[in-house]
DNA sequence: GTCTTTATGTCAGTCATGTTGACATATATG
DNA sequence: CATATATGTCAACATGACTGACATAAAGAC
């Protein structure tokens, strides 16, 4: 049996430190998640409406299908939520100008701020985290991540960050 | 403003940066679930059923109270997914030796089959981001995952791995 | 200019998973 | 003995996912 000496089987090494992976998922996620959970719930708002806040704060004039796509749910989900962000005004819709099937979605002042809201504490924890470890961890944790994506989105994440002309 | 010749505003850099933060975890853990929750369907199953099976085989004999404090869910949320595991025999449970009042989990036969097959996926799709992006990023991965996970539960992940005497 | 496809919306029903609140039982502990 | 703890259970409810069916308007193909 390998490493006799040090009493470690090489292929539990290896088992342990997957799992580990697994656990840090869950619990970073479970905690990064509930933060805005509590926000939200003061709106009657769920998780499912901080990621079309999100997500249409994100790329605004975004279209339903590209939404779609992002979440991976259904329309019949998503309408649902949707339905409930534009009547409360937080998001409106405006007809697509080269495609006039398209509703083209974007946060009001009330959404851009409810957005800001719930994204700040995110914006924080993971912050303190990057501070804590450090530049070269970050680069380790986009990396790894990065490679959990499904192929067909990676493309999302440029290596670079995109330039923006007279800043 | 600063960064004239390159057009980038740091603090537009440090939005971007955390923001990729934010969707990395997001798609990362949107696909991470994604394979086994096509399996729990086959067996009538969710996500919550995953999550129990998974710790019970991680601890065996694990409390239902020490079940409750990793899930952060209400007992009567976990009662109906534990009984139906326990009701189709993937978990058994045993009365506590020292404490008679506690209920120890541990996985049967079919539980760790079924355990296995959940997390096999997640275990190669974890080992292959593991082997594209190297050791040095793995370490950071792990630094920032824990580093967003509350300060309450980082003592579930040592530093260094435990060893085993007689492997 | 019709035909087909696409983007979106909607109605209806179902399921999984979380919640709160109230109460019950057995066992441990002071 | 009195109180606290570990667990279980009943009931009601909310959220967010699903499937399936159908409707409308606009785009694109031929």
């Amino acid at each position: 049996m390998t490493d006799i000496k040090t009493g470690i089987n090489p292929l539990f090494l290896r088992e342990e430190e997957l799992r580990q992976g697994i656990e840090l998922l869950f619990f970073a996620y479970r905690d990064f998640t509930a933060e805005p959970d509590a926000i939200l719930a003061e709106y009657g708002f769920g998780r499912a409406h901080h990621r079309v806040i999100y997500f249409v704060g994100r790329h605004p004039g975004i279209t339903v299908s590209e939404l779609l796509e992002i979440l991976r749910i259904t329309k019949q989900s998503l309408s649902r939520v949707l339905g409930q962000l534009v009547r409360e005004r937080f998001i409106v819709q405006r007809t697509g100008v080269r495609d006039r099937r398209q509703r083209l979605l974007d946060l009001t002042e009330k959404g851009v701020e409810l957005e800001r809201q719930l994204t700040e504490r995110q914006r924080a924890r993971i912050a303190r985290a990057y501070r804590e470890a450090g530049a070269e961890a970050v680069e380790g944790f986009r990396k790894v991540l990065l490679g959990l994506v499904d192929e067909a989105d990676r493309g999302r994440f440029p290596s670079r960050l995109p330039a923006r002309r007279g800043a």
